[in-house]
RNA sequence: GUGGGUGUAGUUCAACGGUAGAGCACCGGAUUGUGGUUCCGGGCGUUGUGGGUUCAAAUCCCAUCAUCCACCCCA
């Protein structure tokens, strides 16, 4: 019989290192209540059409890497491969516009994607992000992008640029693809065999191509900027506009791209300048088809995704604080089986006042609690034994600064309290 | 899906094809009523798994699984 470990691609999060998810979601929670952004909880899984459906038919997250499964009565279903989806269909399904203070949304949760594994990218990951559903409105843009900054800000990260770009509407879009195509026609034999399948799938994916050749031609080739349509600059001029007077400092570049169908216009990234090859931290963009495509009205939405194993990646490259880590402030030491029966009582009474108490049921002699105390890294002893019993007493021990004194047993929760 | 590196104790790592070891961590004791330092004691672990070569394999070969890095993709 061989050992279970746990699946390719997905880890566990340890005690040692479940803290630093918590400091980095209560982190989260607390900029989306500065912004007011609500949380919505949605299922892990869902029928797979609506990602079919939205992130596209094309697309490498819905060709190669879905969890995809058949349910007993033959409906099939995909673990959710990203959160924006799940959340627009809800969106229409509740009948959310129509509710007040329902259109800013966060969410937080697994994501599963069959990718192969490397630092920063694992078949589940935990995604953390927002979508703010029904607004053409620029300022939405920029108070997205706003929120990544100061969440990343926040934390006390420094190394990351913002870059956005926008990518067009369904109108002026095609009209760059094909001038695209033109372009790179004539180079055709010269790119790489990748950039070949992009240019008829999704041509813009060349202009990022890290193959050097690719590179070099694509150096020249026509800017999206310049086909956007009159919306559409107006659009990206005002969400710099915002983006300004907030003081959010970013670069336009005009290749980022996204790789999800959905996405149009407004397209941004926080990339991370010293991790490895998975170096984005949060991307996100506009999407003002996708509620249609799922079957609602027409309605716009933008929102952004991150990863937190990248964030937390990124915080240890920077070696910033995480907070502290939980610990019991109290140490019951109890000697014998009288003062173990009273010990007991006590570390009920306190924990019913929210004194965080330890004891181990293992451990008798008082060299082995007290060692076990202070490896606990509590802050306080109390020792119990037959002496103090018999006097109603108790001796309450800082284990900081090893002082400590006999005090009623009636009086811990006071005296633990005041310190 | 492609390429390269790596799999030995809880962990970090040793061991020219010839008896599997050390640091840290952990547990106990010195101190049967006082922690951190110190000292003493405590290690049979499917050498990832399965085959093969060999008198002999942790070591060489093949496969497989896992992991790391990169491509790809993206968070």
């Amino acid at each position: 019989m061989s050992r279970y470990k746990v699946p390719r691609g997905t880890f566990d999060i340890l005690p040692d290192q479940s803290y630093k998810w918590q400091f980095v979601i209560n982190a989260f929670r607390e900029v989306a209540r500065g912004f007011n952004y609500r949380e919505i909880i949605t299922p892990i899984f869902e029928k797979s059409g609506i990602f079919e459906r939205s992130v596209g038919e094309t697309s490498d997250i819905v060709e190669k890497e879905m969890y995809k499964f058949e349910d007993k009565k033959g409906r099939i279903f995909a673990l959710r491969p990203e959160g924006t989806a799940p959340v627009v269909r809800s969106f229409i399904e509740n009948g959310l516009m129509l509710k007040p203070n329902s259109s800013k949304l966060y969410y937080l949760g697994p994501m599963f994607r069959y990718d192969r594994p490397q630092k920063g990218r694992y078949r589940q990951f935990y995604q953390y992000g927002i979508e703010n559903i029904g607004t053409m409105n620029p300022y939405a843009d920029a108070e997205v992008i706003a929120f990544a900054y100061m969440f990343l800000s926040k934390l006390g990260l420094k190394n990351f640029v913002l870059q956005i770009n926008n990518i067009g509407c369904k109108n002026c879009a095609k009209d760059y693809d094909n001038a695209l195509k033109e372009y790179f026609k004539p180079n055709l034999d010269a790119l790489c065999s990748d950039c070949r399948k992009r240019l008829e799938k999704n041509p813009k994916r060349v202009l990022d191509c890290k193959v050097k050749s690719c590179k070099e031609i694509a150096r020249d080739a026509p800017s999206m900027l310049d086909y956007l349509d009159d919306d559409c600059r107006a659009n990206f001029e005002k969400v710099q506009e915002y983006l300004n007077a907030m003081e959010i400092p970013y670069i336009v570049n005009p290749k980022i791209v996204r790789g999800l169908d959905y996405y149009s216009q407004t397209a941004f990234e926080f990339v991370d300048t010293n991790l490895g090859a998975q170096n984005t931290l949060i991307g996100g963009g506009r999407y003002d088809t996708l509620a249609e495509q799922l079957g609602g009205k027409n309605m716009p939405g933008i929102g952004f995704a991150g990863g937190f194993e990248r964030l937390l990646l990124s915080m240890e490259e920077e070696k910033l604080p995480f907070g502290l880590q939980q610990k019991p402030k109290v140490y019951l030491v109890s000697l014998g089986d009288e003062a173990r029966i009273a010990g007991i009582k006590i570390i009920m009474e306190l924990r019913e006042n929210g004194i965080s108490t330890e004891f181990d049921p293992d451990k008798t002699s008082m060299n082995a609690q007290m060692k076990a105390a202070n490896k606990t890294g509590t802050e306080f002893a109390l020792i119990l034994g037959e002496n103090e019993l018999i006097k109603n007493k108790i001796i309450l021990k800082d284990l900081g600064n090893g002082e400590q004194k006999v005090i009623n047993i009636s009086d811990i929760i006071m005296s633990i309290k005041d310190k």
